[in-house]
DNA sequence: ATTATAAAAGATATTTTTATCTTTTATTAA
DNA sequence: TTAATAAAAGATAAAAATATCTTTTATAAT
């Protein structure tokens, strides 16, 4: 569905949206084993999404990854098309060239129907409003949560 | 969504479908060109699909892929289980390690529903449903249909 | 000012996916 | 029975995705 870029990406996101909604910073390292993915690997997806504005960093002691006003209201929607692009929202699920009404592929209309339910999951999902039932353990970011 | 390899796979077998319904065989040439995609690549493809009986070939002069009337009746779920495996039907959207009801990802009870559409959709889609569609030209395997 | 910290940036490596090329095998037609 | 045809099989290549490592920059604490 997503790639896997996008699926850690995610999971990033919730996890600094729970853990810095008192104010505080959450670094590579938390966030890396919170979310199990790799270390290097998060941080450059990371770059990215502050790159985008979609986090916000600050370096040094008492630095890390953090959320602003305008960012814990944005969508998952807004994670994924970040990451991996329009495709999934706008393609044909059969990747021929474009996606149209002129020129369907055989499962066009209803899978129009479906990438729409899925766009409309994400896009009404904002990133922030995960932050008590992760807080809780009523949902999760990994496998082992220990 | 689909891997490119599972687009292809599916696009070539409803090509396939439809172009042996009057019992000819179809040339990887024909393929190729029918849906617009690499020779040597779709040629690989379908042998895979030909090992696990999900369409038939014949070596030689008058050769080529055909389906058999068990195949006709196979559902797009099968192709996609046969390339891109199990993962879209019941992993996890956000990629953690397994998708459960005990240990829930965020999205999951809105995710498995979507999740669950797709493969109703592709389960109840058979691969000769569309014959008349497309050669009609009401529906299209590639970009360029000329 | 100096040092420690943590992210940014850049470089490199590995793995997987996608694509191509060559040789072999099965089948048919002549 | 020979030659032609077309898929199967195997080998190789290129591109993209995923992952790791090193150096630099910004920030804060001392
Ligand atoms: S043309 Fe394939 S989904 Fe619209
Ligand atoms: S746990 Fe994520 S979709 Fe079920």
């Amino acid at each position: 569905m997503f790639s896997k870029t996008c699926e850690y990406a995610i999971r990033a996101v919730l996890y600094i949206a729970q853990m810095s909604k008192n104010g505080d910073k959450v670094s590579i390292k938390s966030i890396s084993k919170g979310i199990d993915s790799p270390e290097h690997f998060i941080a450059k997806i990371l770059q990215e999404l502050s790159k985008k504005g979609l986090v916000q960093s600050l370096k040094g002691p008492t630095g890390g990854f953090y959320l602003s006003e305008q960012s814990k209201k944005h969508s998952l929607a807004d994670i994924v098309r970040a990451i991996d692009g329009e495709k999934i929202f706008t393609g044909c699920g059969l990747g021929i060239g474009q996606c149209s009404e002129e020129f369907p592929c055989p499962i066009h209309n209803d899978f129009k129907m479906i990438r729409k339910k899925l766009f409309d999951l994400l896009q009404k999902t904002k990133v922030n409003e995960f932050n008590n039932q992760l807080e809780m353990q009523l949902a999760f970011l990994k496998k082992n949560h220990n």
